[in-house]
RNA sequence: GCGGGUAUGGCGGAAUUGGCAGACGCGCAGGAUUUAGGUUCCUGUGAAGCAAUUCGUGUGGGUUCGACCCCCACUACCCGCACCA
């Protein structure tokens, strides 16, 4: 009789549910803790994709075997719903969000509980639910209280289609990370998050922590730390300009200022009229607002910019007047917003003054500074034109400039950050309400404690508004309320929290989902810190990732958690592609038949398909993406092959960390070797449980690669390690013990069919809190071993030895060996190398 | 431009980290079972050659008894950042 999945995996997850037989157990000393964790999805409404297994699964094998180890595992989900998607969506189809989210739980539950994952679903958590939020307000009001969160008016990312502004990190190439309308530059008032106070800490701390190499330098990049020296120009207003440089030592080549359009300072000279060309500089201002991020990069060969006419600036270590110009090359949003300009030696500075006709001059040697910029990383160039420093190093310039500054008051050592604070409000409805009231005699105070939750208003409309308000703003009964300070009337702040904000969190509220006195207790959040294994998508490293780093760091100051870090260690899987239905290698072959008769030749039958379906035809494996028809339904493949197919094959079709494609056609060779156990294991095998000799080496061969291969994410190995051993078993059939241990190896990946096949066998208790199956490294080894022979670094045949056998005997069976012989004859031997177990190679001359 | 990564059969991918390249799976070919198709089960499968053998890990050099692996110089593709002062 066949294997009947549906039947089989339904029963399994009905009884594991309703026996929480995955229950973790806050404080449980006995037991080693461990606490696994995925990136909680957002419930979307298309349900789940076949992107979302991949981590899943891999994550749901460690804590399987971890828990078959005897250690007590969180493995919790939950879902992180507030976000644009639901609101366009519940704004479209008439609903309320809350209702869209709930049934989009309800339906992600049900395909996570379909695909057999191991969660305690008492712990479920939602980031919507008022309870939930309560906290993620409460952090954000001991920030406020810290100075961490305030207010600020400056130019923020504006996506024109969501009508919302962006974080920094949202932004991809000049558009909205998520519509993918332009982003524009807009002056708003703002809620910040001062995440750069924490910016050394967050480089600092990596060193401490056990993530994959490219998430270190991806943050660390992002964060972007320079050191250089930041230098006081005044303007002949008597104004100070500060810039920022990471080269002071070419200071005496600054031969004009650059400030960014947005610069502080402008609008100052414009006010008092002491720029006399006002409306030339404020054309300019308007025209850099409305271009987009997009624009400003793409046009970034042509400098543009005009002279504040009436402001000139004064070089502080010549006292020569320098002219100043704003132009959007310079960014209001890095260093200070302005710059001092050495077109000799940095190449935008080189084409503005090219533009400009303005001095060039060389202040290090060894360029051609009439052609190009200078930009030698070269640290013993040698400073000319240049004061006091001529003849010294580049590398000895430097600190020699940043002392003389420091001395005369006209700069400082300075590090300076790329990242930025990070913009944390939203003119949107579906996310939490910041709790911070206004009033018109206290300015910002935040709301009570004891006021928690601040709760989302019941409303018709939640449509955003083109003004840049939030939907919020029109609720008046909602916006008006009393000043906790004053009493006087006062009114709700409209904007809330980006997406990012619930996520920051979620992994405390695991440890103690229904606390209703703190966000955990202290003994859950003692007992579970840190979270020993976070794994998730490199998209999230410079956003969640960075961001929930940077909020634990802050309620460890507060003394909230127990551990500077939130995640012990961090891996990162690659992501699941599609095949191209429209590339050479993947069509049928009867259509490859076909264009070959009406191309001729395959060079021109691929020609002929990407002029058909366009550049795109040229790549075999590409995104998954609706207008292709490649992709993958979770839910189709689990109907057809069931969930420990879909599971197993994941993992089995490459490298976790790289991206790969899905095969259609391969899924069914992972359904085979389930039907083959299936077959092998159905009808009981009664015996003792040790494990038979013909298979003892190989059992524990098994067990080992499995185990290690588990804990090194390389899943694909482990499965064809197991596949192996099922093809041993057909040579010698398995008894009571390899049967016994082979079911519980398989649990991990396969743990419905596994669940039943221990159930057959009748062994004790649930196979997936059963013993993990232990190797003995002794019995892995064999007592003969089958080497290579060489014969001047060529393969010439095997010979088999004693394990660890002398090299003299090696050699010797080596030279017995008649293929060898045949090039050994008539030679001298002139050396041999023995790598024990391993080969011997015979270094032979002909004899002359 | 800067940073990171990858390159192995028809395809996805293995390779104990310098020691028998291609594990495992897909696909394909042949055979068995079947009225037939599908399923299942054997057998074969890097290329060339009747064979002995030769050639094979993106390209070109190098180190070594021996290189997918180490070094130098390239090429292609993928990902991230990008006028960052």
């Amino acid at each position: 009789m066949g294997y009947d999945f549906t039947r089989i995996e339904k029963k399994w997850q009905n009884y594991w549910l309703e026996n929480k037989t995955y229950a973790a157990v806050t404080g449980d000393r006995d037991r080693k803790k461990f606490y696994p964790l995925i990136e909680f999805p957002y419930p979307s409404g298309d349900g789940l994709h076949v992107g979302h297994p991949r981590p899943y699964t891999a994550m749901d094998i460690v804590a399987r075997k971890r828990r078959m180890e005897g250690e007590n595992v969180l493995f919790p989900i939950g879902f992180d719903a507030f976000g644009l998607p639901t609101e366009n969506y519940a704004i479209k189809n008439h609903m309320h969000p809350r209702e869209v989210t709930k049934r989009n739980i309800e339906r992600f539950s049900k395909q996570l509980q379909m695909l057999g994952y191991s969660f305690d679903w008492d712990r479920m958590v939602d980031t919507t639910d008022p309870e939930y939020y309560k906290w993620t307000q409460w952090i954000f009001l001991q920030m406020y209280k810290q100075g961490l969160a305030y207010k600020a008016s400056m130019p923020v990312n504006w996506c024109t289609s969501c009508k919302c502004v962006l974080a920094n990190e949202e932004v991809v190439e000049g558009v909205c990370e998520r519509c993918g309308a332009p982003v524009v530059r807009k002056e708003k008032s703002q809620w910040m998050l001062r995440i750069t106070a924490y910016a050394q800490r967050l480089i600092d701390d990596l060193d401490d922590v056990d993530y994959i190499e490219r998430v270190k330098i991806q943050q660390r990049n992002w964060i972007g730390r320079s050191t250089g020296a930041e230098v006081d120009f005044k303007a002949t207003t008597g104004d100070v300009i500060k810039v920022f440089t990471t080269r002071c030592d070419t200071l005496f080549g600054a031969t004009y200022m650059v400030l960014s359009p947005e610069h502080a300072l402008i609008k100052q000279w414009l006010e008092s009229g002491a720029i006399t060309n006002p409306d030339e500089v404020r054309k300019y201002q308007a025209v850099a607002a409305a271009k987009s991020d997009l624009e400003r990069t793409e046009l970034n060969k042509d400098k543009t910019g005009v002279r504040t006419m009436g402001v000139d600036a004064v070089n502080p270590v010549n006292g020569e007047v320098i002219p100043i110009f704003i132009s959007d090359y310079v960014l209001a949003s890095y260093g200070t917003g302005a710059i001092m300009a050495v077109p000799g030696h940095d190449q935008r500075d080189w084409e503005f003054a090219k533009e400009f006709n303005l001095p060039i001059i060389e202040v290090v040697k060894g360029g051609d500074i009439t052609k190009e910029a200078w930009i030698s990383k070269d640290e013993d160039a040698i400073m000319v034109n240049s004061g006091f420093l001529n003849g010294m190093s580049v590398k000895a310039a430097i600190p020699t400039m940043t002392k003389w500054l420091e001395e005369k008051g006209l700069g400082r050592a300075k590090v300076n950050y790329k990242l930025r604070d990070w913009v944390f409000s939203r003119q949107r409805y579906w996310g939490e309400p910041i709790p911070i009231i206004h009033c018109p005699k206290c300015g910002w105070v935040p709301m009570d404690e004891k006021d928690l939750p601040l709760l989302l208003p019941d409303v018709e409309s939640y449509e955003p508004t083109d003004n840049g308000e939030s939907p919020l703003a029109h609720m008046r009964d909602w916006v008006e309320c009393t000043c906790p300070k004053c009493g006087g009337p006062a009114e709700h702040e409209t904007d809330t929290m980006p997406n990012w904000a619930g996520s920051c969190w979620y992994f405390l509220r695991y440890m103690d989902p229904d606390n209703g006195e703190a966000l955990a207790s202290r003994e859950a959040l003692d007992y579970w810190s840190p979270v020993d294994w976070y794994n998730g998508g490199m998209e999230h490293t410079t956003l969640h990732l960075l961001y929930s780093r940077f909020w634990h760091k802050f309620l460890y100051d507060i003394g909230v958690v127990p551990t500077k870090e939130p995640y012990a260690k961090r891996t990162s899987h690659g992501m699941i592609l599609g095949l191209n239905p429209h590339n050479w290698n993947n069509l049928p072959d009867s259509e490859k038949e076909e264009l070959l008769r009406e191309c001729g030749s395959e060079e021109e039958a691929r020609k002929q398909l990407v002029h058909k379906y366009g550049e795109m035809a040229d790549h075999p494996i590409v995104k998954m993406s609706k207008s292709l028809g490649n992709v993958v339904n979770p839910d189709s493949v689990v109907k057809e092959y069931g969930a420990d197919t879909l599971r197993l094959y994941i993992m089995f079709l490459g490298d976790f960390e790289k991206a790969a494609p899905w095969n259609p056609s391969a899924v069914k060779g992972c359904k085979r070797f389930l039907d083959r156990i299936w077959a092998m294991a159905e009808k009981r095998i009664d015996g003792d449980e040790s494990f038979s000799a013909a298979n003892e080496k190989e059992m524990h061969r098994c067990i080992k690669k499995v185990s290690e291969d588990i804990e090194s994410m390389k899943f694909n190995t482990a499965i064809a390690a197991m596949m192996t051993l099922l093809n041993q078993f057909n040579e010698h059939a398995p008894n009571r013990g390899d049967i016994k241990a082979f079911i519980a190896l398989l649990s991990p990946f396969a743990p419905h069919m596994a669940e039943e096949l221990w159930e057959i066998q009748g062994f004790e208790g649930l196979c997936s809190l059963s013993p993990w199956p232990q190797y003995d490294e002794a019995k892995t080894l064999d007592d003969v071993k089958e080497i290579a022979v060489q014969v001047n670094g060529k393969l010439r045949g095997t010979v088999t030895v004693p394990v660890d056998c002398e090299d003299a005997a090696a050699v010797e069976a080596a030279m017995a060996e008649p293929k060898v012989k045949k090039f050994t004859e008539g030679c001298d031997i002139v050396k041999t190398i023995v790598v024990k177990n391993k080969l011997v190679n015979i270094i032979a001359r002909p004899r002359k």
